[in-house]
DNA sequence: CTGTTAGCGCCTTCAT
DNA sequence: ATGAAGGCGCTAACAG
């Protein structure tokens, strides 16, 4: 159907040079006459020569591979994340390749193990908690790793993300800033979700730096989602509680929670405040926009893709705060 | 840190085989003896032998992974079909490697050449339009390839997908039998986006068919999202025709109508009535959920996987029509 | 059923 | 600034 795949000896060939200049050329690497490499280029154009990665990364036993191990794709975060290391990609010969655990750290591991058979130039992940096969791959790869999302642990070479502690304890002092001191949670399943945890254990802390406690709670055994929250709210409601702001776990649980006040007639925010967390699109385009914590997700993945193809791994490892921030909205 | 990665010698070594028979038991190849597989087996095992994909690619001049190109990572469409791809790859040695084209015909010609350097098993991108250079490429390369999410056209390889046109179609169908005749249209920006203008284009001809035209439309400059939905919804209903019911482009843009609606107090479906397409979560747990018309995507990713995996390219391309099915909501 | 022999296409090292 | 030689780890023939 096509011609053979010309390779570097035929462009070298053409260009009248030896493999190895030509090669140089196509890498950009070590000092070249500005003619040769004009004549390796126009021989590489009138060929349309492709380099083969496998062969180039067997020689170097290293390929332009950035591995990407991601929890979830059903959650709108972690797409995101994926743009945004796609964004920071973008214009460099280096192509992710995408694996996905279900919040499963075996899965975890056997994806290190299959991604480290590329010989990447990075894998990133999510989190820190590993189990202690793919902690010791990954420290013994000598690769670049980057854990993403959280930086409330310590970090294999560097992490990007947030403090999602910080975070749970920034939605406290907000709720309680604007008086509210009922304060219900409503949250999705997350025994396998520590940063879901950890702003639920920030939003206790920041609710007990204020003097007062979680007055109910209600956690679904089904991953997050609208239809999720919309449900769980109405079990916390169901509690008889007296409730007046209600923290969820994140946006699509709050979103879920306000079509159940719309359903309800339930007045938003008189008689109940909602508020969630990661500033999704459609949190912002409720008839009122929620009230929420923005999480830089496009940014963590942009950030960490740049810092990990900048150099080798230092020697101590680096964390990364991509911060968040208060979106006012007008459901608190 | 770490000993030797071991490699397929080492294996052979401690088996007391040959690299080749080792090569064979790892691959599932070719007929060998119980015994010796097992020997083989055991060797990976206390080695903790993991193949080296860069070398087995040169090899064989083919590698496992399946090159997965995709026009946004906005659009929770798409992700929902990466998923239904990784579901179709889970047990299987393949690796997705992704590129994004934001839609862009030009990048896609340039994913395509980058992926096809690592040799990939199959390459899967979506719809019919790629640019002249992109089409030889994959025609030439021998590899399998699937082109998702359309079936109205003619597949390089295998087409999976269903027919936007007939979608649009179906929701006029469905419009006229539940007595609306002043139909308007709220699109987003769909230059790039041939299955927008496909499924706007069957709405036409389905309202033609029952005697009725477009009464009004409304398309923004904006790719598609809840807000902007929201937006184009407002500026259509400025417009001052007389509507019953408005049909979307999508979920993304009928949900932010729906909360124009809310927000406006415009009774739905009672004074106006909503229409959307792809059958998204967050659509169905509106308090009343949106007619739509459910694409699968997930099955679109699994399936093509499936087929892709099973053998080499046959002789004449292959359609898949996953369907689609009306979902019958209470916004109509 | 198993072993032997050659590469796959490129990069690294060492010369020049 | 460029070239020559060797090998990365594996798989494809071919034998036997």
């Amino acid at each position: 159907m096509q011609a053979e795949t010309p390779t570097l000896d035929d462009v070298a060939r053409l260009a009248g040079v030896s493999a190895n200049t030509a090669s140089r050329v196509v890498r950009n690497k070590g000092s070249i006459a500005a003619a040769t490499r004009e004549r390796v280029h126009a021989a590489i154009d009138t060929l349309g020569y492709v380099p083969n990665r496998a062969a180039g990364s067997l020689a170097s036993s290293s390929s332009m591979i950035i591995g990407v191990i991601l929890p979830s794709l059903s959650n709108i975060v972690f797409p995101e994340v994926l743009r945004g290391i796609h964004a920071g990609l973008a214009g460099t010969p280096y192509q992710p390749m995408i694996g996905v655990t279900d919040y499963d750290l075996g899965k975890e591991q056997q994806l290190i193990s299959s991604l480290l058979a590329w010989q990447p130039a990075a894998i990133i992940t999510t989190g820190f908690d590993h189990t202690d096969s793919a902690r010791r791959m990954l420290e013994g790869s000598g690769i670049r790793v980057g854990e993403l999302m959280d930086i409330d642990g310590t970090p294999i070479d560097i992490a990007v993300g947030l403090s999602h502690r910080m975070a749970g304890k920034a939605m406290a002092r907000r709720l309680i800033e604007r008086g509210y001191t009922k304060v219900g949670y409503v949250g999705h399943d997350w025994t396998d979700d520590r940063r879901a945890n950890a702003r639920y254990l920030g939003l206790c802390e920041g609710l007990a730096e204020a003097g007062h406690t979680l007055a109910a709670e209600e956690r679904g055994h089904d991953a997050s989602s609208t239809r999720a929250g919309r449900a769980a709210l109405a079990k916390l409601l169901a509690q008889d509680v007296k409730l007046d702001a209600v923290a969820f776990s994140n946006d699509d649980m709050a979103v879920g929670g306000f079509m159940h006040c719309l359903a309800g007639e339930i007045s938003v925010p008189n008689e109940l405040a909602l508020m969630g967390f990661n500033g999704l699109e459609i949190g912002q385009s409720l008839p009122k926009p929620l009230s929420t914590i923005l999480s830089n997700r496009f940014a963590i993945g942009k950030t960490a893709v740049e810092l990990l193809l900048q150099a080798g791994r230092s020697s101590d490892p680096q964390i990364i705060d991509t911060g968040f921030s208060l979106l006012d909205g007008a459901t608190t």
